[in-house]
DNA sequence: TTCAAAATGATAGTAATACTATTATATTTG
DNA sequence: CAAATATAATAGTATTACTATCATTTTGAA
């Protein structure tokens, strides 16, 4: 994917690092392979220590730019929904027609992620993998609310919210815009990872894609008919 | 809620378990004491070691029934979406009309728990609080394959087959039942995650529930129109 | 160029986790 | 009543998720 503009920053909370990982050559050593090592041996096993031995750095320099692992999850997922709104963003922009806006901003966040070069240290394909596999994890925590307080979470919020605006404009009728945004993005995720895994409970494969069937299904949901009564 | 049956027990594959916790009053006690102490702490301060404290056994002993507590939220996700694939069946049994039999599935998969006292040492409102908050990471492992191989997940793979299986009788002609199943069930339990924590992304909440929001959903989304066209 | 501050690395240490192994003591049952 | 079975107690291990301290290297401003 090439993008018409060069230079652009990924903006993350800076509550969620201690020491910006872009600022450095060893920051972005951390963030570039801390995704291979976790989509390697999944976050579960991954360590601080694991990933010194991997880039030939040390434990506890690590620990100067993520006070956790955790918190390390919080800056890569930010990082990759921050990545997808402004994907969402740009290719919306300027598009008259609420329809196309939608089914633009649906492709944008059901579908398989190819490379984007413009940020040469992150592997979005493998952060997607990642997204997939580990996302819940970083809210499915005892400490959601005050995490949710401090702001670890805006970015993701913000990109529900847009897309909940999209279909709002393209029915302003129906009840359930965000819960229908939030049931896109996260049910997305899912189904490539049930595509992957289970794939005898969808029918996502080969031939069928999450954003065919989202796309499909959110159609329907807003098909607006002459007839309102049942 | 009360059963026209009485004696039914739940059944779990027995791989996963070393010793049927069902069979034994010690069994009993560390089902249902982990229950409200992974409820209590979330499941990743849980250990079997606070769990014996607490019901005044041994960690040892605890051992004897459950490999590891990955195995134990096994057990317990599996019963649980074994209860709620008996509701299903019961629910639904002897319907005849197709559309009434799939509302009251969606209804059974959605709602918020009411407790059953069919089964004395577990609670199920309790229960269900550890699906909502846990059951991903029961199968977002490195080990899912395997695991699966094992037959670790059939009882809700086999609860989502029977649910694409009513969409299917309602709509033939709709091409992704299985995908639409997984997505309501899952769906279900992020709305009421969304609900608790994330309020700003969802409509459900006080006045609205995960049950009509998915009920609205799938009734649009299986609407036959004379006009197939688009 | 210099020199001090900032960044990184090395080492050590800690409490807790997720177990395994062994032995002892109850409890059940044939 | 003996033998089998279940449970409890204790100890031990490698690993984790850090913190703390000190040494060394890199840097950038005067």
């Amino acid at each position: 994917m090439i993008n018409l503009l060069s230079n652009i920053k990924i903006s993350v909370p800076d509550k969620i690092f201690i020491k910006d990982p872009e600022s450095s050559d060893l920051g972005k050593r951390i963030t570039e392979h801390s995704i291979l090592l976790i989509d390697e041996i999944g976050f579960d096993s991954f360590t601080f220590k694991k990933l010194g031995t991997k880039i030939g750095s040390n434990e506890s320099s690590i620990y100067r730019y993520f006070e956790s692992k955790h918190k390390l999850l919080l800056y890569l997922t930010s990082w990759y929904w921050a990545w997808i709104e402004y994907q969402l963003v740009f290719a919306t922009h300027n598009v008259p027609d609420n329809k196309v806006q939608l089914h633009t901003a649906i492709e944008v966040v059901t579908r398989t992620i190819k490379e984007d070069l413009n940020f040469t240290h992150i592997n979005e394909v493998v952060l997607n993998r990642i997204i997939i596999n580990e996302y819940s994890k970083s809210y499915l925590t005892k400490e959601v609310d005050s995490e949710n307080k401090e702001g670890y979470f805006v970015v993701y919020k913000r990109l529900i919210k847009r897309l909940s605006e999209i279909i709002n404009k393209v029915n302003p009728d129906y009840e359930f815009p965000s819960s229908l945004a939030s049931t896109i993005v996260e049910g997305a995720l899912h189904q490539h990872f049930l595509k992957a895994h289970f794939s005898s409970i969808t029918d996502c494969g080969k031939d069928v894609t999450p954003t065919e069937f989202f796309l499909n299904l959110t159609q329907k949901v807003l098909k607006t008919t002459k007839d309102e009564s049942r």
